[in-house]
DNA sequence: CACATCCATCGATGATCTTCGATCCAGGCC
DNA sequence: GGCCTGGATCGAAGATCATCGATGGATGTG
């Protein structure tokens, strides 16, 4: 589906600021620490996660026997219906956290390797302030 | 405020799976990984940053002088109204990533030190699988 | 083949969110 | 005091989202 990719490309989060301007507000200039596009594709792997039901799936499937978990595993523990479950974890997997794989009847769902690790490496601060 | 706790009772995304079952699907037990309470407050703060206006915002933020700025710092690069950009700015405080200080006219946010660094920890999986 | 199970998709509905202009409050300045 | 600026708050409008029942496709079983 083309969201496994390991997000190479991807700016940390702060990026070093230039020192410059001494007034005490309104400075001119302003730099961008982080572009729009990197924003909007971030902000769709933070979205995934920022809903409490996503959160709770994510966390099953991981701690379910074999790392992997297929839909009517999670429908009990987060007691929604089947098409809600179905539509959360679409969202998990577009936003490349999570992956599917049928086999027979079934839908399994896994974490993505490294997936949230990228992303908890984005949140880092590259220097304590 | 009451945001600047190091948020200490938070559990990991992952704890460990116990061992269990042996069919192919619908096991009957699912340990839940995760409480729901949990699951709500960690869905608050990822989903504040679930937004590129606020990754955004965030990120200026920290590159700005000083690792603080005012709102009239950041209307402009967002291209949002002032209203709008004060609003992102409140729920960026009530997840306890910003603080907001006072001084004369000004309101100077800045990034609250280790938040993002814990929510960096809670993505970690504990074990490469 | 007929039937059951698992699950993705399709509307629809109600809630939440984003954004704005308008307004109001607080400090600084004449 | 009067005036200006920075910013928070207040509705309101529009968009997005979460959730569901209903449906249909795919696979396994009798």
């Amino acid at each position: 589906m083309g969201h496994t990719g390991p997000m190479a490309s991807e700016p940390t989060l702060l990026t070093a600021s230039a020192p410059h301007d001494s007034d005490p507000c309104c400075a001119p200039i302003v730099r961008e620490a982080m572009s729009a596009e990197s924003a909007v594709t971030l902000a769709v792997k933070f979205k995934a996660i920022g809903d409490p039901t996503r959160l709770r799936l994510l966390s099953l499937v991981a701690a379910h026997e074999g790392a992997e978990a297929c839909v009517c595993d999670l429908t009990e523990p987060v007691a929604l219906s089947q098409p809600t479950v179905s539509h959360h974890l679409k969202v998990l997997v577009d936003a490349g956290l999570l992956t599917r794989s049928k086999r027979g009847t079934w839908s399994f769902y896994a974490l993505v390797p490294g997936a949230l690790d990228d992303l908890a490496d984005l949140l880092r601060t590259p220097v304590t302030l």
